[in-house]
Formats: structure tokens, C-alpha cells, sequence
DNA sequence: AATGAATGAGTTTTCATTCAT
DNA sequence: AATGAATGAAAACTCATTCAT
């Protein structure tokens, strides 16, 4: 009885907080690997930073790398069905929608997706078959989605008629060097340049290339 | 006679060999580090990629930290300069020196430097000071390069008046993030798309946003 | 109540060991460092005498230096402070008091103390500060000490006036020499000289050597 | 020709030297060796400090504890011998004969054979063997020298009769210690205590602790 | 004979992983 | 379930020793 009622008062926010352990050690270990690399993160520090013991972690993932695995699949698979449902259900022109996609992936940069991805381009060559999974689920399914605006806003007549499948790589590229910068060299930058100025000047460049003749003048 | 040749023109193997070590080293460890990581690496490796021991590398390098900084050193400094003069002593259009960097860059991508940049990026939280440097001596004289090219083709009257600062950054993107990728990802997309059909779509979109309107029929 | 008494006065076997585990370290490495040196010293061995592993060592101290220090620190220290009080507050003669100084540090020297004089002396090139500690902290004071109580020795009249300073360090060397040798030479001197007769004819030298004239006859 | 003529010109230089080498290698190595120890002792040092290249090294001696071997060996066996003649040669009386020892060894301990003392004794357990032969050839032929002298002292009625095999160890003490700390903590003595103060009171010491009542005035 | 570049065995040191509490 | 002390495999690093020149 007294065992029970000295870990009753903490009870609670016990309870509360095993369920949430494996999502906070994820949270913690994406940090520490974006910020580290593989590996070079301490699983003491991602324990530590999740508030648990280092022997905590492994109650809920065998070692190392299945925490670090479980950290790209958790933080990669919900934004990209996003997108993807998005794109089905647009009603308004092509170039808003490439412009909506634009400015979605912009918010993901700053935050821990954008760590993310620095990442799993480092590591690509220790984990090769978490980097092709990471491909076909995250790259591929991306590079789909804009193949998919393009072509939509070409035959729409939006779109000059483009190389699709080149185009959508090279508009994709300063959003995914942003985010990789950003949690990198971006930090020695200063003063760094504002995020407004590179995606308006961003979007500017894109749309302004990919636009029709006859759609010339109706933007800027 | 041979004994003053043995000393002089065709030094023996030995000599010869200790003044390519140091090359040889970083060479390997460029290649064995991007590949990995730096902590990921294993010195054994690097020594062995360059033909030699463990110990010799220990003979030209103080440690592994050493001869990573000495390999990122030894990679980067050239190419710089020589983009750098190439601008000063241009004779032609802003729009074709332009293209010219961006070719030039494009040739380093598939090179040892691509994979290089990926390290730095990936290795900037561990080594600050390293990436304090690199920043400095290449990103930001990368970056007043293209500034300078966009400056004066403004002047010229060849594009049209964007903003500067920014229009660098986007500008670079594309091909700092191609690097990255190349030596990443890249290698499970398959079929890949070719590097020609890039650059084609990667500077058309660029230049046709860039253009000033007079200009727009002059080029595809 | 079983509960509470488990995490008090019988703490858990793990947590007891924890808290003597630095001293017992301490104690293995005197032990070795003092056999071997501190180069010759392998730190698996340290820790297998401690009954401990390798990795355990660095979980208390941060490398094979600190240990050493730690250990030279840690046997050094109590003794010292020891001898000043008792000359303090010594009541009888100063005949008496060195007598009882001798063998005070008499007993030392088979101790694990000897061998950490051997060892100090012996690495005091590889140690120039440690070396320069404990030449303070130790055998400064230590001088002290035997000066102090031959100069109220000699107020006193029970001893020759002598040169204070250069006596003390004579009068020092025979113990002192004695402890390093126990632990290393004497081991092959067969059969030994009895400890108890090099100390009697050592303080008879000594005291015969200091008795002022009138006091001779007083004692052999 | 061209060959010999080319390394003629050093000839005479190097085949002096040539012949010379082992001494110097040995020379050198009692110095690292003393300052180090064996185990930090580093073998270039030796070489560069006699000269010559790590591999010479190799050519006269087959390996690091041959060298130091041979020169524990070289710097001891010599004096010794040099004291048993003049013990048996002796014409004065056993007092002088005392003085003149103590006085012929103190001229060796700031020399090289002090530091070589220290070593001896650091290494004593990393080299039983070693220690065995050096307690047997030296420490063993030098006790008996003293006791050789203690015995004809009180024999002649110059000394008390003291008990010979302790006092003859009390007696070399001093020196022995003296000789170690002189090459090691010594160093941090400020202001060191002047050697003719020291051994000037460790004569008077000794010899007025010896000296036959009778002989109580002759000598201060 | 002499050199010094190269080697690799042997240590130190780190840290993922285990397990008694 | 949680802890964190302990482990030991793996990697960095050193340096005696070898050997081509």
C-alpha cells in the first residue's frame, strides 16, 4: 500500500506520459541525429533530451538505428498524403496551386523536417535501404506531385510546354537546398538573408519562367 | 652518373612516394568521409583506400580531424579563384557568363567536390569553426560572384531588375542541391534523369525568368 | 517498510558499490602505477585489480592521467596535515618528537605510501606540474616540519646548533630512501635488512649525531 | 669513384664517428631514459639526441631494451670498481677513507649515473632481471665496500661499534636519495639547498653519530 | 652503413547495449 | 517500467621495429 500510494501522487503524469514516450524519444532523436548526424548522436543525449533514461529508450526500440529509422518514418509519411490530397481535390488554377504547394513546403523547412532531410542525405550511404524506402515513399511521390501541376498547368495552357519531369526537379531544388541549408551553413549567415525575400523571389523566378506567353503581363 | 640521376629526376620510390602521400590521403578520405560521414569513417579505411596503413596516415596527419579539415581545405580553395577571375576578365553578355558558371559548377558536381559539399553541409553542427570557414571563403564568395554577374547584367540592361541578393541564392539552389543529391539519393532514382536534361530545363528556367522583356525572344 | 529501508541504510548493492568504486580504483592504481609506472601501467589491468571492467574506469575518471593524479592526491593528502598537528601540540622532548616523527613515517613505508614516493620521483619529468604540487604540498611541508622541531630542539638545548635546513633534508633522506627502495631494489637484497634494525641504528646515527654535548651520556 | 670520392670528403668524420656511435646512442639513451622511464622513452628521441636516425639505432643494439641494458650497464660498471681499489689501497686513517668515499660519490649523483639511479630503481619491477643484476653488482659491491670500512673503523677504535650492515645502509642513504631527488623533484626546489651545505652537514652528521668517544674533539 | 617511410601490434578511449536493482 | 552502473566490442592513436633505398 504505501508502495502504490508513493508512486500514486506522481501517477498521472506518469501514465500520461508512457504513452507519449516513444513519440518524445522520436522528437528527441530527430534532433539530435539532424543536429549530429547519425553516428555521431549520443543515444545518452537523446534520452536525456527526452526526459527519460538511457535505458528507457531501449524498452521501446531494440538499438540505435530502429529509433533512427522510426524517426524519418514518423516525421516523413503525414505531410506527403497531405499534398497528395491537395492536388486531387484543387479547384483554382495551376499556377495557384503550384504556388499553394510552394508555400507549404516553405513551412516545413524551418522546422524539424527541414533537419530531416539534411539528414537522410548524409546518411544515404550507411542506410541504403532506408534511403531507397525514402525515395520511392518521400522523393518520388513528391517529384509525382509536381509532374502532376505541371502537366495540368501546361495542358491548361497555364504553362509554356516544359521538359515536366526536368522541371519539376530543378523547382523542387532550392526548396529542398533551403531546408538543407537552413539547418547548416544557413547559420554562419549574416546577416542571413529573410526567408520572405527567398521564397517571393523564388516564386517570382519559377512562375515567371514556367508562365505562357499570353500570360505574361497578369503578374508579377 | 646513375648514382647522381637516382638522386636527382627519377628520386627513388620512396621520396617520391612520401611527397604524393599527403594527396593521396586526402583524396581517399574526401571520397571515404563524404561517403560516411566523418564520424561514420574509419581512419583503417581511408588509409587503405589510399594503399597505405593505418600508421602512415598518422605520418602526414595529426589525427582524423586533421586530415578531414585538410581534405576540405584542399578540395575547395582552388576552384574558387578561378571563377573569381573568369567574372573580372569576362568580355561577352552577362547572360552567357552566367551560363558559363553555371556550366562550370555543373562540371564539379559529379566530381569529388559534390559529394564534398554534402559532407560540409552534413558536418557543419559538429565542426562550427570548419563551417564558419567554409561559409566565408566559399559560399559567401560563390555568392558576390553571382551577385556581380547579376549586378552588371541589370546594368546592361540584359535582366531584368530583380532583387540581387536573393535572386544569388535561388539561382544557386538548383546546383548546390544537385550536388548534394547526386551523391545522395540520386543514386536510387531510377531511371535517373540525365545531368543534360538538368542543366538544359535548369538554365532555361533561370534565364527566362531573368530576362528583361526585350530580350524574351532572343534565346529559348 | 521494507521499501524505505532499501533505498537508506541498506542501499541497493549497486548504489553502495558506485560510491566506493572511486576509491577502490584509486587503491588498484597505486598499486599498479607504483609496480610499473605510469606509461608501463595498462589501464585494464588497474581496473581488473579493482574487480571492475575497462569502460567502468572512464566512468569515474576521464583518462589514465586523471586517475593518476587522483591517486597521487588521494594518498598524499591526510597524512601531512597528520604530523603538523602533532608537532603542534607536542608536550614532551623534541628528542622525543622526532623520534616519533621517524617512526611515524616509519610506518608509511611499507605501505602503499612507499611506492607512491618511488612513483612520484619517477615520473616528476612526465608530470612537471603534479611534480611541482607535491614538492609543495608534500615535501615542503614536510621539511618544514622536521625544521621546526630542530630549531626548538636546539632552543631547548637538547640539540646541537646545526644547520637548520640542510639537517632536516639529511635527516629525511635515510626514510625516505628507504621507502622507495623497499619497493624496488630491497626485493632482491637476500636476506633483507630487518626493518626494525636500519631504523634503530638509523635514529641512534641521527640522534647521537644531533645530542648537544651535555646530553650524551643520556641515551645510546 | 664518383661515389667513394662524394662520401670521402666526410670520411674521416664519419668513420670517427662510426666507431663512436654506440657510446653516443648510450649516452643518450641513459639521459632520455632517466628523464622518461622506459615505457615514455621514445626511441627517435634517443636517436635524434645522439645524432643519428631511428634505424642506426637498430643497427647496434637489437632492440630498445638492449639499449637500455647496455646502458644501465655502461654507466655502472665502471666506478664501482674504481672504489674497491681504492678501499684496498687505503693508507689514512678509516675516517678519511669515509670522507674521500662519501665525497667520490657525491661527485657522481648530479651526473648522468644520477638520473640512472632513479631509473633503475622506477624499473626495478618492469625488469626483474635487471634489477637483480644491478642489486648484485652494484648495490651489493658498494654495501660491502661500506661495510668493509665501518668494520676496519671500529677495529682501528675510530668508530663505535655500531651495527655494521645497518649503519653502512643508514650511511649510503642520504647520497642514494639525494642523487634521485637531485633528477627529480629537486628541479622544483627554489631555492634549492646548495650540495656542499648538504653533504657538508651529512659528513658531520655521520661522522660525529660514528666517531669513538675519545675521538669526540678531533674533528668538527 | 645509414636513413626514414611504412607497418601493425598494443593501448587508450568511446559508447551502444545489457541487466541488476 | 525505469534506472543508470557496468560491460566490451570497436575505433583512434602511438611507437617499436622493419626494410627498401
Amino acid at each position: 500500500m504505501e508502495v502504490a500510494s508513493s508512486s500514486a501522487a506522481l501517477a498521472p503524469t506518469r501514465r500520461r506520459r508512457k504513452a507519449a514516450r516513444p513519440a518524445e524519444l522520436i522528437e528527441a532523436a530527430v534532433e539530435v541525429f539532424a543536429e549530429k548526424g547519425f553516428a555521431a548522436a549520443r543515444l545518452e543525449e537523446v534520452a536525456r533530451r527526452a526526459g527519460v533514461s538511457k535505458g528507457t529508450a531501449y524498452l521501446y526500440f531494440p538499438n540505435k538505428e530502429a529509433l533512427f529509422k522510426a524517426a524519418v518514418h514518423e516525421v516523413v509519411v503525414t505531410r506527403i498524403a497531405m499534398g497528395e490530397r491537395d492536388v486531387e481535390e484543387w479547384q483554382g488554377s495551376s499556377e495557384e496551386l503550384l504556388r499553394h504547394m510552394l508555400e507549404q513546403w516553405a513551412s516545413v523547412v524551418r522546422s524539424r523536417q527541414g533537419g530531416l532531410l539534411k539528414l537522410i542525405v548524409a546518411e544515404a550511404g550507411n542506410f541504403p535501404e532506408l534511403a531507397a524506402w525514402y525515395h520511392q515513399e518521400v522523393a518520388e511521390r513528391g517529384h509525382r506531385l509536381f509532374c502532376a501541376v505541371l502537366r495540368s498547368g501546361i495542358a491548361r495552357g497555364e504553362f509554356r510546354p516544359v521538359d515536366i519531369e526536368a522541371t519539376a526537379h530543378v523547382i523542387a531544388c532550392p526548396m529542398a537546398f533551403r531546408a538543407i541549408w537552413t539547418h547548416s551553413l544557413g547559420r554562419y549567415e549574416t546577416p542571413a538573408l529573410a526567408d520572405e525575400r527567398f521564397y517571393h523571389t523564388y516564386f517570382s523566378l519559377v512562375l515567371a519562367g514556367l508562365r505562357a506567353e499570353g500570360e505574361r503581363e497578369a503578374r508579377t
